[in-house]
DNA sequence: AACCTTGCCAACCGCGACCGT
DNA sequence: CACGGTCGCGGTTGGCAAGGT
């Protein structure tokens, strides 16, 4: 069986976005704040369905979106994080708050796909080397902290009684371990035991707080991944999440400043080895 | 100039997760 | 617990523009 597809209805229209129906969209969303999309053609009179809406919204009309070309940088996190993250491009667009998810796909799809396959061509097999461990425990470490986050905000989002609760409270211990409580605390752990070079500023906080800048970017209507996870780096990191100076020069972040280390440079893989002691998982 | 090929990107589609009833 | 509605994500496609023949 099969539900149908949302946007088939008569009188529904696809394909390119006019720049009327844009300005009725951002209108609407600057009154309403994003979210409840199903409301939006309702309330507007777009002939556009509820996904078209939010698509338009979260891929181009979205304040904070930096279009045109992506930075080396940029590439090297993508590959970086598509290496350790997979195909999950909201999770990855969730470090690059500048940029959507579609776009990185795209970027990926069109450019750094193909720029891979022919370095990989050309270079030689890469050697058996401890990336694969690293990867691994790093993939699951990203993982976790998007798992946790997502449940963090639920569940600060959500006045519960639990938030009190100690572990012998919790029926399963799974969910002590996931609980606000539990997150906080180990934050808190992290932070105290950051390194005396770990206060610099996390410029992917910086990005979060110039996307932040314009009123109608709305963290709480999105992917939880997509801001909890710049705003846990910035604790795990014990940077400052909020009044980051925007514009100002950053020095790179620990987990930038990993995710951009040359895998074959032993310094690197010292300075990674360096990371890992720093902040244990 | 006309046609064909290729690259790019906005938008669509289908599925799974989540949430309320 | 089951069900239906809604949302978000990732894969795919359609159409346009640029470049080549």
């Amino acid at each position: 069986m099969g539900r149908p597809p949302c946007c088939d209805k008569e009188g529904v229209k696809k394909g390119p976005w006019t720049p009327e129906e844009d300005i009725i969209l951002v209108s609407y969303v600057q009154d309403h704040g994003p979210g409840n999309w199903r409301a939006v053609p309702a309330n507007t009179g777009l002939m556009r369905c509820s996904k078209s809406c939010r698509l338009r919204w979260t891929n181009y009309l979205r304040p904070g979106i930096r279009r045109g070309n992506f930075s080396d940088r940029e590439e090297k996190l993508i590959v970086h994080l598509q290496a350790l993250l997979g195909n999950r491009w909201a999770a990855i667009a969730s470090y690059l708050p500048e940029r959507t998810d579609n776009d990185i796909k795209n970027y990926w799809n069109t450019h750094l796909k193909k720029k891979l396959e022919r370095t990989t061509c050309t270079a030689a097999p890469p050697p058996p080397k401890k990336e694969s461990a690293y990867k691994g425990q790093w993939e699951r470490r990203l993982q976790t902290d998007i798992n946790l986050a997502r449940r963090a905000l639920r569940e600060a989002l959500t006045v519960d009684s639990t938030m009190s609760m100690s572990p012998a409270a919790y029926s399963n211990p799974a969910d002590y371990a996931l609980s606000e409580h539990n997150i906080s605390r180990m934050l808190d752990g992290w932070a105290l035991g950051k390194p005396a070079g770990a206060g610099v500023s996390n410029p992917s906080a910086a990005d979060s707080a110039s996307a932040s800048t314009s009123e109608l970017t709305d963290c709480s209507s999105s992917s939880a991944s997509n801001c909890a996870a710049p705003a846990l780096w910035s604790s795990l990191l014990g940077c400052q999440s909020k009044g980051a100076v925007v514009g100002e020069e950053m020095p790179l972040s620990a987990i930038e400043s990993w995710l951009l280390l040359d895998d074959s440079n032993e310094q690197s893989v010292a300075a990674r080895e360096s990371l890992l002691r720093n902040y244990p998982f």
